[in-house]
DNA sequence: GACCAGGCACATC
DNA sequence: GATGTGCATGGT
C-alpha cells in the first residue's frame, strides 16, 4: 500500500512537469497549428507520406495530388499508379508509399465504402486496430490519423518525443512505442488538443535541441 | 558528399 | 524478442 502511493505520488510530481514544461514549449514555440491540412482526408494520405520524411518534402507531394484534383478518396481510387508514383515522388520512398496508400483505399472501400466519416468515427480501439491491419500502417501513422483525423485524445509517439524524453530523463532509451504511449498518456490529462498541440511541440523543441549533447544551451525547458 | 528527416515491413539470428 | 536492412527525395 505505501509502495503504491509513493508511486502515485511520483506520478503526480512528473504530471505536473510534464504539464510545465508543455507550457514553457508553447511559450517559447506559440501555437504549431498541426495538422498542415484542409481536410481530414489530407491529414490520412499526409501522415502516410511523412513516415521518416521531412514535411517540406511531403508539401510538395501533396500539392502535386491536389493539382491533380486527386486528393480525394475517390480522386486517389481512380488515379492510375504511374501518376500517383509522379504525384508523390518528392516525398521520397515512393513505390513503397504509392502501395501503402492503395492498401488503405482499399481497405477503406472494401470496408467502409468511401465514407470516411463512418469511418472515423468507429470506437477509438476499432478504428486503431482497423488501421494497423492495413499494411503499412504502423502505430505512429494510426496514431496521426486518430488524433489529428478522428480527433481521438491518442498521444502520438514518434522519434523526436522519444528523443526528448529520454534526453531529459523521463524515459529509458530504447524504449517500446506502445510502453512510451502509456507511460505518457497515464501522466497527462486525456485531452485533444492538449496532445494536438504537446506532440507538435516535441517535434518542434526536437529540430532544434535534444540531438547530440545531453545539455543543450537555450533549451526552452533549460530552468526545469 | 555526408547526414538527416514527423516509419514500416521483412529477413535473419 | 532483438537486431539489421531496404526504401528515396530534398535540405543543410
Amino acid at each position: 500500500m505505501r509502495m503504491r502511493q509513493k508511486t502515485t505520488l511520483r506520478m503526480r510530481i512528473t504530471r505536473r512537469r510534464l504539464l510545465q514544461a508543455y507550457a514553457l514549449l508553447f511559450e517559447h514555440f506559440g501555437p504549431q497549428n498541426w495538422w498542415p491540412a484542409e481536410t481530414q482526408f489530407e491529414v490520412i494520405i499526409g501522415a502516410i507520406l511523412t513516415q521518416n520524411t521531412a514535411w517540406s518534402n511531403v508539401a510538395k507531394a501533396i500539392e502535386n495530388l491536389k493539382a491533380l484534383h486527386a486528393l480525394t478518396p475517390e480522386g486517389i481510387r481512380d488515379l492510375p499508379l504511374p501518376r500517383l508514383l509522379n504525384a508523390i515522388r518528392p516525398s521520397g520512398y515512393y513505390n513503397i508509399k504509392a502501395a501503402r496508400i492503395q492498401n488503405f483505399i482499399k481497405v477503406f472501400f472494401e470496408r467502409h465504402h468511401g465514407d470516411l466519416k463512418a469511418f472515423l468515427d468507429l470506437p477509438a480501439d476499432h478504428l486503431r486496430k482497423e488501421l494497423l491491419e492495413i499494411r503499412g500502417i504502423g502505430p505512429e501513422t494510426a496514431d496521426s490519423i486518430l488524433l489529428y483525423a478522428a480527433g481521438r485524445p491518442v498521444f502520438v509517439i514518434d522519434a523526436y518525443t522519444v528523443r526528448v524524453l529520454v534526453r531529459h530523463g523521463y524515459l529509458a532509451e530504447g524504449i517500446g512505442y506502445d510502453e512510451a504511449q502509456k507511460w505518457f498518456m497515464k501522466r497527462v490529462p486525456l485531452d485533444v488538443s492538449l496532445f494536438n498541440e504537446y506532440h507538435a511541440l516535441f517535434v518542434a523543441l526536437g529540430k532544434y535541441y535534444c540531438k547530440s549533447t545531453p545539455q543543450c544551451h537555450g533549451c526552452p525547458l533549460e530552468s526545469m
